[in-house]
DNA sequence: AATTTACAAGGATATATTTCCTATATAGGC
DNA sequence: GCCTATATAGGAAATATATCCTTGTAAATT
């Protein structure tokens, strides 16, 4: 699990910001100038507009965000006023919070909206696509740091089936895009729309042997054909 | 564990922002135009600056964030330039993350930066002050949404006493100001150097009973004053 | 091939923010 | 109370960005 806890590490830990340090205001600004500039490209790009359809699509003159129009002939950086911003992100439905995660390379590691179930809830259809990924309208959303996978999703424990390891109550952290290994606490989901919480034991081109996490319940062998996602559990709530 | 469960809800789940609906431009402007000025007084106060000691700092002129220039005679919202908040943010060594905070009463829930020290070192002397918070300058750091208590800090297993429940390498967050509960999962320092993550099973005016996380090992009971600090563990990697 | 549409550069003008300036209010020190 | 410094309101002028408009290019459509 070494290689498992460094990819946790890898992930969350960062460097964070020290004291600030002194700095020539000039360098600065040109900075912020061109990173403003560089999320107004990025959130047009995002929605597949070019800068000057993000520009119509705002109500601005389809001129407003042009390349050329970034410098004065003097050489004076130009800056987007924050109404046209503000314009910018109501066209595009994103708020502020979205375009400062574009503005700033050094960010800590963003906020990342997790959407949440119950975990009986999970076998329910409709809550996934066929790529096992959340979908439809039955999600809360939980707030966790960046974990690496868009699709990640939060299942909340019901009952006692999964003593000693998750209590009733708890919330896992569940990434289905994640590469799964031996010894990986895995949530899978079969056809028969069962929703199970186990250890993979190993995985095979026909099958899938799971460990439970209760010890009073056996292991679980599954032909291949009936599994349809497994997610790898990132976190959990105590 | 209801309960415990329900607080862990209430600091982590938020009520994010679903699909856009249709909105009036204009409502959505006013709204974003008054966060921007409301979060540059604060920005100003968290720097005992006033407004106009904050535009002197910034270089620009003294008058240019007045409460009295917010809005033009015609009524039309007056916005500050992108320029001068970029100025505003590097004169109070303020990043736009910061900022971000400022602006935005339904931004998620801050980033918290948590102290992070092998499980086994945390047994060492320098590592914690006498109220049970970390201390000293041997922490790592790792990024977390606000957990409530700013005193967290972040434990990462080694070896495997702690299976089922905890394997090497995993990391886990304690907040040392919880109140504690039977059942809960908790770190417990002792007077004699040892740190034990146990289950609590009662805590009594002369003892604390503990139950250990690995079936393997006894349960454990402690007169009060072996124990110098016990904090809850509340989130795992897994 | 001709026409239409989208995108972008560039210039002139309109509009919005900053700057400059003045006056008044407020707070702190003597 | 007086003096000084700071904070704030308000008006005019300077400066900067948005808007309007034109032109050129590329790609898609007819």
């Amino acid at each position: 699990m070494l290689v498992c806890a460094l990819r946790i590490r890898e992930q969350i830990f960062i460097p964070l910001a020290r004291d600030p340090v002194a700095r020539s205001l000039n360098g600065i600004a040109m900075l912020n100038h061109d990173q403003i500039w560089k999320a107004l490209d990025v959130l047009a790009q995002r929605h597949s507009l070019s800068p000057s359809a993000l520009a119509k699509k705002a109500g601005l003159d389809s001129t407003t965000f042009n390349k050329s129009k970034r410098m004065s002939l003097d050489g004076r950086p130009r800056w987007p006023s924050t109404e046209s911003i503000a314009k910018a992100l109501d066209a595009t439905g994103s708020n502020l919070n979205e375009f400062l995660r574009l503005v700033s390379d050094s960010a800590p590691p963003v906020l990342q909206t997790i959407p949440l179930i119950g975990f009986a809830q999970a076998g329910d259809g409709g809550f996934f696509d066929d790529g096992g990924f959340p979908a439809g309208s039955g999600w809360d959303e939980i707030a966790f740091p960046n974990v690496g996978d868009d699709h990640a999703y939060a299942l909340e424990i019901s009952g006692d089936s999964m003593l000693p390891l998750y209590r009733d109550g708890d919330t896992i952290i569940v990434s289905p895009t994640a590469s799964v290994r031996r010894g990986d606490r895995v949530v899978v989901r079969t056809t028969d729309g069962e929703v199970l919480a186990k250890e993979l034991r190993r995985q095979t081109p026909k099958t899938v042997e799971l460990r439970s996490l209760n010890p009073d319940h056996g292991d679980r062998i599954l032909p291949i054909e009936h599994v349809t996602t497994i997610g790898r559990i990132i976190w959990s709530s105590q």
